[in-house]
RNA sequence: GGGGGCGUAGCUCAAUUGGUUAGAGUACCAGACUGUCGAUCUGGGUGUUGCGGGUUCGAGUCCCGUCGUCCCCGCCA
């Protein structure tokens, strides 16, 4: 049906005899000669009819609507002088049709595909007609970007001597982590298989199959909230190596991704790629997801303040706790209503509020707290902070952990009120040595990655006694303050593995139940390993700089996990329900 | 589970304090036009103001409920 596609003719293929298919873009009749842009994935051709050529072919040409879906044939020409397009890599040529076939009409889409930047049409009904807009431009560059990409992760990983193993996708529920998708057995009534959360315990079984280099580009689903960088069903890029420690992880993910940003040609971090441990984040941005695009460090005032005569401060630190401020730098002009919403901030992270000097253009320093700082306390202060005329101070005084959580959502919020972030910019950082162990509400230990991750070597003698002091064997990878992904090194021995249950309130009867094949495992050999998964999804929606995940996923769900054009999910037929032996219990709808 | 935004023509939006026959651009339809490429010109409004109820002489506008969608908190080992 085609000899050419849409995007490939030039002016060396002039004279030619040409058959080209595709959707007709726009129709621009002049009465007489009418032009028809033609479009397919590769681009755009402009197709002349001329009633002398074919009356005929013109004839049905006049009839071409948007969308209709033609083959035409034709002879490739030159355009006259003046009347090349240099918007089109297509432009120096035409092709001159004598042959129309239309192949299907097509209705008036429900919304402009034309590329020209299209007023932003709503994104529910461009996911009712998801078809019509992965036709646009901009949504195949995202599909054929998202190939390649996928195309680089095997190709590097491969040559890195990895190998690709599907794991199932009808696995089974743990309890743990985030609430399972669940699929009834038919043959076994009563009981579900989960869909992954990630091949997680797969991959670690697979070091011990003596796999020793896997990864897989995993569908991975949970049954959460959804938000604009979360789907219910994502792909992570998952691997897991045996006879490694961290650093081999990370120098493998460094060069995974300084190959990725270069098969997109956007601009690639230098490797090896920057690491904090997790404390240097908490401490330095108050954060463990920290966006290092812009600067804006906080600096510790603990020991200026040891002894102020500020009351508030000083009995923080006699209290044990810290004195910590941010320099919001050039936001000195910063107005007072957006300071009571930021004093709003800071109180729900946990301070009592929030104190503040405002530095004028002419150096002018003006805070309700100034009268209460000594000359040298100043003085410290504006050496530590680095303050400069136009600046803003942030302080914040109490613990540790709510000084840094409050500093850290405050860094965020002065860096956009000061337009620091470039969008063609990014920052690219591991956060390592995150603690193993964090309390939940109840009060109980959980695992802060996964349960099956090792703690530090040195750390292992406070295990028991002070669990919350031990750090892990883990890092993360943090792109522009999102969570990119994580991973660590595993344990591979099942004493310590049980250790760790039992520190968790997993008694050995449950650990045996819901992990036993993988302790069981762990007693035939298991390899030290360790491993990542990287967020597919949201690696794209950072480097094409879009603006939610959806718009990098093919098929994506609804904030309520609806796919609105297939209409899923839906109800089904009693005769599925009863050979499930399912019976419903839904609350009616309201009439 | 909670907080917030949005919902008017196919699409993107407007509509004064609650007030006459709900408008604009674009798309679409018809006609004209032989070099356009966001073609141009002339003409045409194609509407359950998401849905249901209420207040009112009168509701796109106010109130209650409901549905959909988006953003956020919780949640996401």
């Amino acid at each position: 049906m085609r000899t050419h596609t849409c995007g490939e003719l030039r002016r060396d293929s002039v004279g030619k005899r040409v058959r080209l298919s595709g959707w007709v873009e726009s129709v621009r009749d002049h009465g007489g000669v009418i032009f028809v842009d033609l479009r397919d994935r590769y681009g755009v051709t402009q197709v002349i009819f001329d009633p002398e050529d074919s009356r005929e072919t013109w004839d049905k040409a006049q009839r071409l609507r948007s969308q209709h879906v033609v083959a035409v044939a034709g002879v490739v020409e030159r355009r006259p002088p003046e009347m090349e397009n240099p918007k089109l890599a297509t432009g120096e040529i035409e092709v001159r049709c004598d042959r129309l076939e239309l192949l299907n009409a097509s209705l008036t889409p429900p919304f402009p595909l034309e590329a020209r930047d299209p007023a932003r049409v709503s994104e529910e009904l461009r996911l009712t007609y998801r078809y019509l807009d992965l036709r646009r431009a901009s949504m195949q560059r995202i599909l054929q970007a998202r190939h390649r990409v996928a195309l680089s992760v095997r190709s590097y990983l491969d040559r890195m001597g990895f190998i690709e193993v599907e794991t199932p996708i009808l696995g089974k529920s743990t309890p743990e982590g985030a609430r399972d998708y669940l699929v009834p057995s038919r043959i076994l009534p009563g009981t579900f298989f989960a869909l992954p959360q990630a091949p997680q315990q797969y991959k670690q079984l697979l070091m011990v199959a003596g796999v020793d280099r896997y990864f897989q580009l995993a569908r991975c689903f949970r049954d959460e909230d959804l938000r604009a960088d979360r789907q219910p069903e994502f792909t992570q890029i998952d691997i897991e190596m045996s006879f490694v420690s961290v650093a081999d992880v990370i120098a493998v993910v460094d060069g995974l991704l300084a190959e990725l940003f270069r098969e997109l040609n956007v601009p690639a971090p230098e490797i090896p790629l920057p690491r904090l441990t997790y404390q240097q984040a908490m401490d330095r941005y108050g954060s463990d997801h920290p966006d290092l695009r812009y600067g804006l460090e906080i600096v510790d005032l603990t020991n200026i303040f040891a002894d102020s005569t500020f009351q508030v401060f000083r009995r923080a630190v006699a209290a044990g706790q810290v004195v910590r401020a941010l320099n919001a730098r050039g936001l000195g002009q910063t107005p007072l209503r957006v300071l009571d919403e930021w004093t709003e901030v800071a109180r729900k992270a946990g301070l009592a509020g929030l104190a503040y000097i405002r530095i004028a253009g002419t150096g002018e320093w003006k805070s309700p707290i100034l009268k209460y700082l000594s000359d040298g306390e100043k003085e410290a202060l504006a050496q530590r902070a680095g303050i400069q005329a136009g600046d803003l101070v942030l302080f914040a005084a109490d613990d540790r952990a709510v000084v840094s959580k409050a500093l850290g959502e405050l860094r965020r919020l002065a860096a956009k009120e000061a337009g620091l972030i470039d969008p063609d910019r990014h920052a690219l950082v591991w956060i390592t040595e995150f603690p193993l162990f964090e309390r939940d509400e109840a009060g109980r230990l959980t695992a802060v990655h996964h349960p099956f991750t090792a703690p530090l070597e040195e750390d292992l003698p406070h295990l028991e006694s002070e669990p919350l002091r031990v750090r892990s064997q883990s890092y993360d990878i943090v792109m522009d303050g999102v969570e990119l992904g994580g991973g660590s090194i595993r344990i591979h021995q099942r004493a310590l593995q049980e250790r760790i249950f039992a520190l968790m309130g997993v008694d050995r009867q449950r650990g045996e139940a819901r992990f036993g094949h993988l302790l069981t495992a762990l007693e035939y050999g298991a390899p030290p390993h360790g491993g990542i998964a990287l967020g597919f999804d949201r690696l794209l929606m950072l480097l094409l700089g879009a603006e939610s995940i959806r718009d990098v996923i093919a098929f994506p769900k609804t904030q309520k996990a609806v796919d609105l054009m297939m209409g899923a999910p839906a109800p089904v037929d009693d005769l599925q329900l009863r050979e499930l032996h399912i019976r419903l219990d839904v609350p009616r709808l309201s009439p």
